[in-house]
DNA sequence: AAAGATTGAGTCCTCAATCTTC
DNA sequence: GAAGATTGAGGACTCAATCTTT
């Protein structure tokens, strides 16, 4: 472990570092404001951009970056809040689609709002040139792992 | 929702994204290499790199970023895999000091050259300034959102 | 057989309560 | 009483197995 490579493990830490504190500082906010969570927002946000307003367990898990497992059980929550609903799919009896409700898209309207309030205070000494670009380099940061190298030899450890 | 801002939550979004989709590659490229654990890679780092080779429950929970409650039962797991031990704090008899074993330095030795390779890999076309800038930005980002401003009015829903 | 979706078992996190020591 | 740490209860995610439709 010794010389400590000073580079690209230290922004990777930089990186977890952002994520868990601003994860919940904003988490903390809708909460505070008596909004569902962070995950609540993704979802019906991703539902509401989608093409028809719907989309499939599977596509919104992608999106998501959820198992489908953890969507379906997702949405049985988020149904149950009346935030959405489970139709049947006329072009293929096996699927599902889940479309955002009247109460669902409230709370959207609502939980945006709130979510545009808190970065434009959080990010005021941003120019938009700099939230540009970071938003650049994070989406060049995920295609350069999407078509990550498969790696060379296996170690023996084993926890 | 409807004139959907394009900026601040648009970084916002490809921020999730590359984090989801970098944890995830990072992570199988570990289990892959029969290794433990991106958690466990980061709590034997934080670890290591302490003044003394040892930090508090409390301590370590905070560095990683983990509820003091998540952080004991992590280390009761760690524990017993051997790659920490529990030490009483001869200076505060209600803390233990939480030391990395010789079994945990040498999967931290492991784990450490394989995300130097996985990173290596996958930034291959950044350049050490490039890595540096991301790296900075997103310190910035979470200091900006460390002293988050305490924001107006709740709102009424409660899912 | 393969795909969409769901269910069961196991793991791990969070909140609240508790125990010991300061 | 407050702080360090742990334990109990509940929620939410993952993997593997299952059921239905293609």
């Amino acid at each position: 472990v010794s010389p400590l490579e000073p580079d690209q493990l230290d922004a990777w830490r930089a990186f977890l570092n952002a994520h868990a504190h601003v994860t919940r500082a904003i988490g903390s906010d809708l909460t505070a404001a008596g909004l569902p969570d962070l995950g609540w927002y993704d979802l019906l946000w991703t539902l509401y951009r989608a093409p028809e307003r719907r989309l499939r367990v599977n596509e919104l898990a992608r999106e998501v970056v959820l198992s489908p497992t953890a969507m379906s059980r997702f949405v049985d929550r988020v149904e149950a809040a009346g935030y959405v609903r489970r139709e049947p799919d006329p072009a293929d009896r096996r699927a599902h689609r889940i479309t955002v409700t009247e109460r669902g898209t409230h709370v959207l309207t609502v939980s945006h709002r709130r979510m545009v309030a808190a970065f434009a205070g959080a990010l005021a000494g941003w120019t938009e040139e700099e939230v540009v670009a970071l938003a650049e380099q994070l989406d060049r940061l995920r295609a350069d792992f999407a078509r990550a190298p498969e790696p060379p030899d296996p170690q023996e450890i084993r926890p």
